[in-house]
DNA sequence: CAAGTTACGCTACGAGCCGTAGCGGAATGA
DNA sequence: TCATTCCGCTACGGCTCGTAGCGTAACTTG
């Protein structure tokens, strides 16, 4: 996966990279990324950490975006999608999973610069759809063929292309909404809004917008802080 | 709104600041994001096309992402939400157009730039959500507003608080599903995908599932490829 | 084992951009 | 007139980039 850039064919000649190298490399860039950001980050400095030449970088990527792109790559595919009974359950959860992935200052940081640098690389956009976004959807093919089977949703269409467009409409409006609500809004991706978004998605607008946050069925005591002002 | 940085006293003394250079710059900037993008886009470079100073740039601005942010938030002003009778039409509507916004390669490249930088930079996101986000919440609230009006939405509740937390809940939905696919995925944000997204956003996920793409009213005679394998 | 091949660490380098300082001059208010 | 503030210009140290060149290490082939 981590495959970096000219390809070494699988079996050849003369001495093979140095895999340590490779791991040592992306968790150097991983850990760069949590301290100084994305802006700040040098290869110079990544080298350093790694304990490798700068040359060597280069030897294997390109660019800062692609290097970037790797390290955090595998971080998304840590994302899992348990049973938790109903459809409405497995929403909220891989919403509350994937908010608390772009949690992490690495993974945050990461995304919006390499997507940033994709708007004007096509390879790169290639490059981010093969590493991050057909990997997980995944996740809503699993959670929609368990909604199937118990029942709360219809079985497929008989056409395959409209399924595919069905599910890519759900990747990116569950995605997009996390993404957008906690990297441009600035806004906490809680339970509460878990519950609500998933409200939203189950039954539609006229729902959310009348019913007083769903079922209050709470368990946290968490005391509510009285907002001043 | 353009306000650049040690905001100066509305009344002071000596000479003030050339308003034309405010607008050389800015619109400069633009036009180099569009021909060299975010990352290759040097603070000498947009003081050369906009025939002042380099020095002048840093007297407003402390940082790139925040010229570049005021330079393009004005065109996110530029998105209006007509009336189009019905609440689905005013959905599709809104996804088309700011869709459209997002095709412009200054925008998009500028938006998720500054929002990379804005991870690692509290005021950064503060000054984005002072200059595009707070700004954009006025379409949720006129189409909600109207759609009331029409008897397609439920009234607000009591609870003020929650009415708000409905309304940022939907622009969530809409903005960061539209971003997610545009941006993200990298696939066409065209009529069809906003009366499919539509649908699911009006009437919740079993009816998309389900319905073949809503209306098939489509104009294009296309012939459908058949797709072999 | 010897030869060929590829990766590695190291050093050094030109190039480009950053952000600031310092100057003389221009445009305002007192 | 005088003080104030902005502007354009030049120059600068500092940092990062990406590459070239070298000697050496690791591995494959014959």
């Amino acid at each position: 996966m981590a495959a970096p850039d000219p390809l070494p064919s699988p079996q050849r000649r003369g001495r093979p990279r140095s895999a340590a190298a490779d791991r040592a490399i992306l968790a150097a860039t991983r850990a760069a990324l949590v301290e100084v950001g994305w802006s700040r980050l040098t290869m110079g400095e990544v080298a350093h950490r790694a304990g490798v030449a700068k040359t060597t970088l280069y030897r294997r990527w390109a660019a800062k975006s692609e290097l970037v792109l790797d390290a955090v790559a595998v971080l998304f595919d840590e994302l899992e999608l348990p049973d938790r009974g109903c459809l409405r359950a497995d929403v909220e959860g891989v919403v509350l999973s994937f908010a608390a992935l772009l949690r992490r200052p690495e993974t945050k940081t990461a995304l919006m610069a390499v997507l940033a640098e994709s708007t004007t690389d096509q390879a790169l956009r290639a490059r981010i759809r093969e590493a991050i976004v057909d990997r997980q959807k995944r996740l809503v093919l699993d959670g929609r063929s368990r909604a199937q089977q118990r029942g709360e949703l219809p079985p497929d269409p008989p056409d395959a292309a409209e399924t595919a467009r069905v599910v890519d409409l759900i990747f990116d409006v569950i995605a997009g909404a996390v993404v957008h609500r906690s990297l441009v809004s600035d806004c906490p991706v809680d339970e509460a809004w878990a519950r609500q978004f998933a409200t939203l998605l189950l039954e539609g607008l006229s729902t959310v917008s009348s019913a007083p946050g769903g079922d209050a069925s709470e368990g946290d005591t968490q005391p509510e802080e009285h907002p001043r002002g």
